[in-house]
DNA sequence: TCCAGATCTTGACTCAGTCCAGAATCTGAC
DNA sequence: GTCAGATTCTGGACTGAGTCAAGATCTGGA
């Protein structure tokens, strides 16, 4: 291994990952990417909020340009789930799912019963080319289940708002 | 089968629908129902189009009113495709998925390979309760792929905005 | 070091959707 | 047929998430 084969040498440096997908190296971009990899599933507003803690001071708009070069270039992965701001992580490429609670809006991530690829295969593509599956299980977490338990199984459940 | 059971009558009668679960018929629901049922996929905007074709006139809340009352009976779906508004639909109960255009924004219904109730259940639940799985597929349609063969592959995908 | 081009800042702006409140209208149980 | 309560209308203000545009600043290759 070359000097100069960057492509490996610093596999969890942020810096070089950037270099290594042609992407140029700025502090905000940097900020961006440790606030997603220290918090999984945070919204933008989120990553605005701790790149600020972290470099001082960073545009809503500088965020949003680096989350979307980011995620062009496969680095993070956005999810957006129904009626919730968008959400990103830096887990990518091993297809995992994500299961939302209905009363509070918590992510959390999940593996698919199916296998690694579930239902990338579907019955009929319509010649369509397929490049993702994203599956959002719904659902209500442990302590929105808590608050809510009436002894009773009933059909109607109440909505947050 | 009784006279006054109803349940079972008019399983296609919108109206009887609405009373079965407890709904007040009205112009603009039987209007936005009709709607919703007429074109897969519908954006609110639209419903408020062709209700408004068809009654003559509508507000834009009743329109909203009542596509919530209907998602909320379970008499019709709402998708939000990412970076559209929400569409409706009529098909429900039956787990179909959707397959969305990364070029073009179209929206398809698909059927799963795996079967009537693919990924329902996950892995683990985390002590979640799970009721539902939400399947979006990710690609481009035949349309778009047709737009930018460069018959090379190549790993970058331009977005469309 | 220099500089073209990439990136960031700032502030206005869009869009979809919600919320509000009073008045008018409609529905369905009786 | 009556009438209480549900629904709709008008129309405007408002929200949240995200985008746009123009000028200032920074990055990295030469
Ligand atoms: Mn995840
Ligand atoms: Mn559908
Ligand atoms: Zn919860
Ligand atoms: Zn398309």
């Amino acid at each position: 291994m070359s000097a100069h084969d960057t492509s490996h040498q610093h596999p969890h440096d942020p810096a070089a990952l950037l270099r290594d997908h042609g992407v140029q190296v700025t502090a905000q971009r940097l900020a961006v990417m440790r606030a997603v990899s220290a918090q999984p599933h945070v919204s933008a507003d989120g990553v605005v909020e701790m790149a600020r803690a972290e470099i001082g001071a960073i545009s809503r708009q500088a965020v949003y340009d680096s989350l979307g070069v980011l995620v062009d270039k496969g680095l993070i992965r956005r999810i957006q789930p129904v009626g919730s701001p968008a959400r990103f992580e830096d887990r990518v490429g091993d297809n995992h799912h994500h299961l939302v609670c209905r009363g509070c809006g918590s992510v959390v991530d999940i593996d698919c019963a199916v296998g690694a690829m579930p239902c990338l295969t579907a019955a009929d593509d319509l010649g369509y080319e397929i490049d993702e599956a994203e599956v959002v299980y719904w659902g209500r977490c442990p302590e929105c289940r808590a608050l809510t338990t009436t002894t009773t199984t009933e059909s109607t459940l109440e909505r947050s708002h």
